[in-house]
DNA sequence: TAAAAATACTCCATAGGTATTTTAT
DNA sequence: ATAAAATACCTATGGAGTATTTTTA
């Protein structure tokens, strides 16, 4: 069982249970995707998924109890490699918080204050204002920032 | 970061800091755990422990914060695996204990109790009765289900 | 035919071992 | 002198790719 293996039944699950579109989705190919699937299946000794003929038809109970891990333990991994990115202060972009005055002024500031310690390569915009102004604001806000985004891309995959 | 890497470095912060410990805790060797500890520390890009000239000192902030998602993490894959090792054990299906009173009261109960701790996915019925009443159960019954039967027949040997 | 999964094969990376070196008790 | 971690080096495994086959719709 390996780190990559559950995010491949991960993806299969999360695509239709096609495998070749689930290969793309994470940045693989079908081959790899069947392969990986049949070693796990051949560890733990029963089937995640039934298949029919040359397809997958759906996932097992067995397969479903599993899944609800592995779906835990892709997420844990991503939190570690989110406290690395953290320390490595390798976060950046826009933070709007669009909010009432009364919190901006008696709730937000301290938490804010910390949040700027940590992440001072973010940019924080504080605005207050009524409700309608506010749904407005975060309609038109673009909350992850086109550099962080490109910079996401070039990252490597999980 | 694989789940080998993850359980040696909870391997080590549960030996002491002792990597030749620890190394032995998984089966494992000391350069070994040593070669992956640094290759994790590498893709993070921080130390998890501080070292004091040739020997591990202490955990640091941000290695316990990873230690903690670690350990759910391969909590969670043991979860897999117990999942795994449960239906290796045929233990769906359902299970007729067809008996009389006095066996039912006064020497079912334990063994019964500790099967259901093992086994919890097996339907246990207890049917208590006169032995005409018992031997026409038994022959209504389906001690193993269709479904694990073939998945038995299926499944490869230890 | 088209589309999908499985299989065959090939290659390169690397996990993990042994042997050795370094360093602090 | 001991004990521990790091380093160097080597090998076998297997992860992931390309190409191909099989099968159904």
């Amino acid at each position: 069982m390996t780190l990559t293996q559950l995010r491949f039944i991960i993806a299969i699950a999360d695509s239709n249970l096609n495998i070749t579109q689930a290969a793309a989705k994470v940045h693989a190919t079908q081959p790899g995707l069947s392969k990986q699937l049949k070693l796990l299946e051949d560890e733990l000794g029963f089937q995640l998924f039934t298949r029919r003929a040359r397809s997958v038809e759906a996932i097992t109970p067995a397969g479903e109890k599993v899944l609800k891990h592995a779906r835990i333990i892709v997420a844990e991994a991503a939190n570690i490699r989110a406290v690395a990115a953290n320390l490595r202060r390798d976060v950046d972009g826009e933070l709007l918080i669009a909010t009432t005055h009364t919190q901006a002024r008696y709730v937000l500031p301290r938490p804010l204050a910390a949040l700027k310690q940590r992440f001072p390569q973010v940019a924080l915009h504080v605005a207050p204002g009524g409700d309608a102004e506010t749904v407005a604001r975060h309609e038109r806000a673009r909350l992850i920032s086109p550099s962080s985004a490109a910079r996401a891309r070039r990252r490597r995959p999980i």
